[in-house]
DNA sequence: TATTGTTATACTCTATAACTATA
DNA sequence: TATAGTTATAGAGTATAACAATA
């Protein structure tokens, strides 16, 4: 294994995403808010135990997190038709002009920085990308 | 500007360092405490402004974090012989060796996932990394 | 009985405001 | 007066334990 590999990829990334999660769309959701935001943008209504398990955070947190969330008007909160047990989460449309917004800084922001690269380091991160990828998504 | 590109960069990254978090050494510091260690270790002795600012939370916060991390042996805080005003915090022996564990789990994770690579795909990383670690100091 | 969600309670981390000490 | 640090207090976010409702 290379090593310099090693530890300039895994400082370069943390540097990068540090950077990254500062922007975001105004208004003052927590990280976590914003997080859960995303997962019912990409992957559409949860019941509050898939979230908490997603997010790695317990139930009764993630309750708290999802009453911000409807109390702001960014999710809604309904019982599930199949088991009245389970809860739905759903993004309102003013919650996914959040997820949207956010998203749309952070590619502007990445953008401006891809930009600044000659064309044939660009070219060198389209090869890289797919693969870090595949090593996220391992 | 190539869209693609952006998009799968930016979510790899994301989820490649929200994976490399949960590797660190074993005790309870909090993100912040390990942040904090992590910035006494790379930059040396530093005054709790200074950390306030690198960390962008504020003084009374930073001073509650190293009170944590003195309290727990892992740092010093002492005056400044040049200004009374200033107090000089420092890493203990402690204090280095969790930054270090820590790394080297970080380390150790990322090179279990660099090794399960084809050796084309981690020139291509090779060549990639030095691209990424401009990108983030820019 | 097991699962899903919620409430009660406590602890940590953050912030703002007010205070002390030094320059 | 301005700067560096601390203390007081309050508002989120997290957890564990206990509870209620449904399967």
């Amino acid at each position: 294994m290379d090593e310099a590999l090693n530890d300039d990829l895994r400082i370069a990334l943390m540097r990068l995403v540090r950077r990254m999660r500062l922007e975001r769309a105004d208004g003052d959701l927590s990280d976590g808010q914003l997080s859960v935001i995303f997962v019912l943008w990409k992957e559409g209504a949860q019941t509050l135990t898939s979230l908490s398990e997603h997010e790695r955070v317990t139930p009764p947190s993630m309750n708290r997190t999802v009453n911000a969330l409807v109390k702001a008007g960014l999710a809604t909160r309904h019982p599930s038709p199949d088991d009245g047990r389970k809860v739905v989460i759903e993004a309102t449309d003013a919650g996914l002009e959040i997820a949207r917004e956010t998203r749309r800084r952070r590619a502007a922001w990445f953008a401006q920085r891809l930009d600044s690269l000659p064309p044939e380091q660009r070219d060198a991160l389209i090869v890289a990308a797919p693969i870090l990828r595949e090593l996220a998504d391992s």
